[in-house]
DNA sequence: TTGCGCCTTCAAAGCGCTTTGGCTAGCTTT
DNA sequence: AAAGCTAGCCAAAGCGCTTTGAAGGCGCAA
């Protein structure tokens, strides 16, 4: 409660040697160090962060910037995200900073938490296939590690990600296997790295097949449970509606479950899902008896890894290794057999 | 990108003069001022809040306490909202700091805050019915806005909160009106504030009709998709299962959803369901078929104002009234009578 | 005894800002 | 012409810490 002056009078010992006591410093008598340790302790003395900041120019604190574009809030996925991350930050004994802005300015924000020196590093998410933020952060020289992936640059920096490329390569060979050829896929924002990737695994599995990508059946967008309702409903809407259809999020597959729903589809029989599972905290899970045929990888793994990386980049000043964590392909009952029999054409 | 003291030999001034003309004080004439601030511009200087930080004894931050239970992460309503602060946050001039803890400890991390002087001010999310936090803010002397209202000494504290025993009155009455007797409700946690007033809501409601509540139909728990759906199959698996189900949230709602969905059961016809919407940015909005009956009132908005209060409490020194926002009732079509009805006993 | 090195400790500078308490020049009063 | 204001500016202290460079005290070799 107090600071390192009035410490250090009560211990009769200067500022540096109370100040190198407590910072682990080998210069210091064991005996001092404990004493001072404990009056530490008593008159719970805790260093203040923003003058240590100022002198060291560390802020042990790493930050996050989080673009709204007009109405919309912080999405569920990057929430789980965050809370992963906030969890390692504690447990290393870093803060963090979170920044909201409007989407049209989200470059500035990191040139202002640059200036700002209150962060040690950046936590990048969402990155797009090829993401303006990697140069800006390279060129403001602020260490970062990206949750996802560029396309083409990404051996330049470290990241974190998952392999979607190949989740959906196994996914949409699970529909194929199994007889659909009308395969839609519900993907995430267009520019967005995961999603091409996942559309790249999603082609070439089509492809290996034999089977030609009907454009009409893919969609991009907010992986909210209202697109994948709306977006469902015009699929079923189609001439030639889809047997199966993959979804980026269990968000949206949410949202494609109650559209199913309405018009008294069964999943799993009339209509085959299979979606991307962040394991999200409030989402679907195995209850019930939909068991969602799923590519599972805990997002929250992906961004604890991400922040511990950060925050080894910052202490160690390295660059560490960059992380590609693959999905598990789980079986529930939302794929089966495609309904009517599509065979033959 | 400079400093104070390179700014000011620059413009052959004294810190001081420069600091006074940039922060808008009287004792600097004009002309200087303006010739301050565009070599300020020019130079894209901007003062560095650490530093400011420790002079003014004023952070411009405002802290959010995070308490994760075990494995849970962060849950989707409290992420609405916290992204709803930080707009005003970054419209007010204010950083944002997230203290992501364990929830046996999630009371030193207020301390901690305090010690630390990282914030001005915190927002305290979901108080319970009677909260500790309230006490030990106080005594901390921090300024604090709670969204919510803990019960009894509402008036010790500044709040923002929705009128959720009203709510919950008139969705029951609702419900009551279509004929409906047996009327189960999925709550929030039993000892946060907002789930004992909706609760007297609904008792009250009850009450008002001659009908008992069966406390077999009512449940606690965190707001979740698997539990919506895991508490929908309690309830439809019951001797007498109700024909009508409260939910206190949307979340909950489509949980409940797709288990009716399982049963081959029709909403608002086999079963009626009014849900509390906050209207969660990636949740079920007014899409398709399916219109819930709600009681509507925006988490958001009740955020933002949480943080404009706050701000203004810092800033003003003086406690803001409280402020109970009303929620709207909307009918949609998952309310009608009971079927097969339930007339007569 | 002198000198050297090692172990502890310290005074003081510095991080970048705000703020107190002058100081000076120029004007008005009387 | 002396005294009193005021507007405009400044030097220096202080916020609470880290860190550099130095110094005091001790044992030991010569």
């Amino acid at each position: 409660m107090a600071n390192l002056k009035e410490l250090s009078e009560i211990l009769g010992l200067s500022q540096t040697t109370v100040s190198r006591a407590l910072n682990g410093y080998p210069e210091v008598a064991e005996r001092t160090r404990k004493r001072v340790a404990d009056a530490a302790r008593k008159h719970n003395y805790t260093p203040n962060p923003g003058a240590r900041g100022l002198a060291t120019g560390k802020a042990r604190t790493i930050g996050h910037v989080i673009p709204l574009s007009g109405e919309s809030m912080m999405n569920p996925h990057f929430s789980d995200v965050i809370s992963a991350v906030g969890r390692v930050c504690q447990q290393r004994g870093y803060d963090m900073l979170l920044s909201v802005v409007d989407e049209a300015e989200h470059l500035e924000a990191y040139q202002k938490l640059k200036a700002d020196r209150r962060v040690d590093g950046v936590i990048v998410h969402l990155p797009l296939s090829d993401d303006p933020r990697i140069d800006l952060l390279q060129t403001l020289n602020i260490p970062f590690v990206v949750h996802g992936r560029t396309l083409g640059n990404e051996d330049e920096y470290a990241w974190v990600d998952i392999d979607n490329r190949h989740a959906f390569l196994e996914a949409t060979r699970h529909l194929i296997e199994l007889g659909h050829r009308r395969i839609a896929f519900m993907n995430g924002m267009a520019d967005s790295a995961f999603a091409h990737l996942r559309r790249e695994g999603y082609g070439h599995a089509m492809g290996e097949a034999g089977l030609k990508v009907d454009e009409g059946l893919l969609s991009n967008g907010e992986m909210t449970e209202p697109l994948g309702h709306s977006e469902m409903m015009r699929l079923l809407d189609l001439d030639e509606p889809p047997t199966a259809v993959l979804c980026s999020s269990t968000v949206l597959a949410t949202g494609a479950l109650r559209a199913l729903q309405e018009h008294s589809l069964t999943v799993g029989k009339d209509v085959s899902l299979v979606a991307h599972d962040d394991e999200l905290s409030f989402m679907l899970a195995d209850t019930g008896d939909t068991r969602m045929t799923v590519v599972r990888s805990a997002i929250s793994k992906a961004g604890a890894a991400a922040a511990d990386m950060l925050i080894d980049m910052i202490e160690e000043e390295k660059v560490p290794k960059s992380v590609l964590l693959e999905a598990q392909f789980i079986k529930g009952n939302t794929s089966g057999p495609p309904h009517p029999p599509d065979v033959g054409h």
